[in-house]
DNA sequence: TGAAATATTTAACCTGGGCTAACTTATTTG
DNA sequence: CAAATAAGTTAGCCCAGGTTAAATATTTCA
């Protein structure tokens, strides 16, 4: 496949926006990556600790599809950061902290799964991204999920 | 095989989903991580080539904000993976398949951007969430944002 | 009660994606 | 055309989040 020697234009526009702006925007990303994975722990804790009253790491790797040794390690730093407390060989507890961000994921995982829904995505496909999804979505586009889902859920 | 142990309801409600179907949905999740961040040099890469005719490492690391010394080491990655060439100080080109991976991102990204606005994000925003929300879209969700553009665009 | 089954932790390792500091190559310009 | 500046590379470090394998603790129940 020979290459071309000039440059031929883009089936799709590309968009380069400012540099600083684009920068800007990549580091907010990169910070979201860093937070989500304790996010997903957290919210999880919580789901079990809500649901069949106690969050055990053979349930969370179950869950999350890891090794028992990756639970363990991930709890430590949750542990370090303030956000769960747990002793060796017992259940694992969230602190005021921890609890708070877990409710806030909630509430994001919930109205980004809703709001797929009411755009017509099916249910499993749903949940599935929204796993993915919920730790990049501002305030401001949270905003517009909701404003759809009820907008959608009025009209039918 | 201990069955679980309920004990108390939740305050709110907690979805539990079958362990295994969360398992696969966070599989994905880590997997769509995984990738993330070279489809992101990838598509930046033939956003430069497309616009300003070559993709330099300085500007890269300018609009990603990373320094040039990662820069360095993440193209000599993509390299590896036979996305992009390159010769030491010199500038990076795609391969075939690095040239495809930048349009199906550049796709994404676009529909994804289009969609935002087309619910009431700010410009701004959009292209913000945008940056973290294209990776972890499926394509059926991606075709819902579709037609809600359309849809909306049409009843202007 | 104590041995087997189950749950948890520890240790040693790997990879990805950042960083800084020091060095080399290319480009610009007085 | 040499020196200054800009661009790119290399080496060594860090941290997060995984993995296996082996050691240790807890539970269960015959």
């Amino acid at each position: 496949m020979a290459k071309d020697r000039r440059k031929r234009p883009a089936k799709v526009a590309p968009v380069l926006v400012e540099p600083d702006e684009q920068a800007g925007h990549h580091r907010q990303t990169r910070l979201a990556r860093q937070t989500e994975i304790a996010e997903d722990y957290v919210e999880l804790i919580a789901d079990l600790i809500d649901s069949i009253g106690e969050a055990r790491s053979a349930d969370i790797s179950r869950r999350l599809g890891v090794t028992h040794a990756s639970v363990t390690k991930m709890v430590a730093r949750l542990q370090q950061s303030g956000l769960v407390t747990t002793q060796p060989y017992r259940a694992i507890f969230l602190t005021e902290e921890g609890r708070r961000i877990a409710e806030e994921s909630r509430r994001r995982h919930q109205i980004v799964v809703a709001f797929l829904q009411a755009i017509g995505v099916s249910e499993d496909v749903a949940r599935a991204d929204a796993e993915g999804l919920e730790h990049h979505v501002s305030e401001e586009t949270l905003a517009a999920f909701e404003r759809v889902v009820t907008e959608r859920g009025r009209e039918s």
